[in-house]
DNA sequence: TCACTTCATTGACTAAAGTTAAGAAATTAT
DNA sequence: ATAATTTCTTAACTTTAGTCAATGAAGTGA
């Protein structure tokens, strides 16, 4: 049940696909057409995720065409740093994110996104500097957006103004139960919880970034572990 | 500096103000134009807090007033229980509600919600029950949303469509400040700053709520107020 | 105003998390 | 493959939070 093992080979495999390496460092650029040529599975991907919420009709179809871009980062890169303006957003196709923040010289985890999560710095947008760090924890392959894309897309688009309310409440409201559940859970339960809902990600990342994203020290989350594992 | 005095005469100034008594109790209805003859300054603010995301044309006034509905709730009125479906979002002119689980026969505050905030349960429009109660800790007067409303309104009025994902947008970049905080602060650095960001809060709302708002128990709170005085 | 209830504080004790330091294991770089 | 680095675990000890129980203060209702 509780997978507490390693997770070289996850991240080996996850790292080396071919669909990952055939992105890799390279800035594929404006793209729907080309994507078709070079992996259709990333306009299923986008494709698939706004089904859940909307009719792709042709008309939509076209307005996602003209205005996907896709990039690729190298694992390691820094999307964002603390006090840089926040020029783009990223729908996650491939890899792994995380953000973060520094507090006396330590590194504390906010959030990791997956595949099919929006990544939004609080900032973007906006022309305060951003209080997080963005950095790609695994090669990663992602859509892009930009405020003047966006203002070009909605006007040429209307219609998606209406697919993005939506999306965004839905996230909001996702987010809001996220928040409750760690309100309301001790550290060992937020580790459980984290087990069950996204275990893949346990494999995927480092113990002391889980352990500052559940709220505690790494020896803490170590001792949890332990806990857990002797209780059953 | 720290305010740790009583709140016995904030409460009761809250609940008697003319403004709030003009109301209270008493659904109002649909209510623009008979606001303005009731109270203008409900009018103002709504239009107040819109102006600060965009611009207020002759059409959007015209939309908000078309489609602006106001209610008056009594103090400890349940707006929404667990296990039922949300059908109405609100938006808070005045007074103060509370957002709960009850879990092993505790209640767990998960948000307070005051003057300009837009109450939106997490369930609100979908066919999934409530995981949350909604309180009204005060006398309180919101502008209504429900699903069929929202939907008559953003066909007649598009333009609210994107207003409406601005603001999603801005609400959803403030939920994850604050989850980035909570998550970085221990329970001491939440009180103060607690007491820094909503110093009214802190005299409207009983102490044990706030205790588990800020993930801690109620005899915790009070050693960490303790702590605070003594070391200066 | 008095009785009743809820809320806040305090104390004694237990459990869990933070701190510091050391060493082992895993991962990365050469 | 080996060395260097990073990550994870363990231990001893300190600090803080949880638990249970008692008491006093504040708030509510008759």
């Amino acid at each position: 049940m509780l997978k507490l093992t390693k997770r070289f080979k996850l991240r080996y495999e996850l790292n080396n696909q071919d669909f990952c390496n055939s992105f890799a460092k390279i800035l594929i650029g404006k793209c729907y057409n080309t994507l078709l040529k070079i992996d259709l599975s990333v306009k299923n991907e986008i494709l698939k995720y706004l089904s859940k919420y909307t009719t792709i009709t042709r008309e939509l179809e076209n307005a996602i065409k003209e205005n996907t871009f896709i990039k690729s980062f190298g694992k390691g890169t820094t999307l964002l740093s603390e006090g840089e303006i926040s020029t783009e957003c990223y729908f996650l196709l491939k890899g792994c994110i995380r953000s973060y923040i520094i507090e006396n010289g330590e590194e504390k985890t906010i959030e990791f996104y997956t595949e099919e999560q929006v990544v939004t710095p609080s900032n973007y947008g906006k022309a305060t500097p951003s209080n997080y760090y963005f950095e790609c924890m695994e090669n990663v392959i992602v859509s892009v957006g930009n405020p003047e894309l966006e203002k070009e897309t909605f006007q040429k688009h209307p219609q998606l103004d209406s697919l993005s309310r939506v999306i965004a409440e839905i996230i909001m409201a996702k987010n809001q139960d996220s928040f409750a559940k760690f309100k309301t859970s001790n550290p060992e339960e937020r580790y459980l919880n984290m087990l069950k809902t996204r275990p893949e990600l346990v494999q995927r990342v480092p113990q002391h970034q889980i352990a500052s994203y559940l709220g505690v020290k790494p020896e803490s989350l170590s001792r949890i572990r332990k806990r857990i594992i002797s209780n059953k």
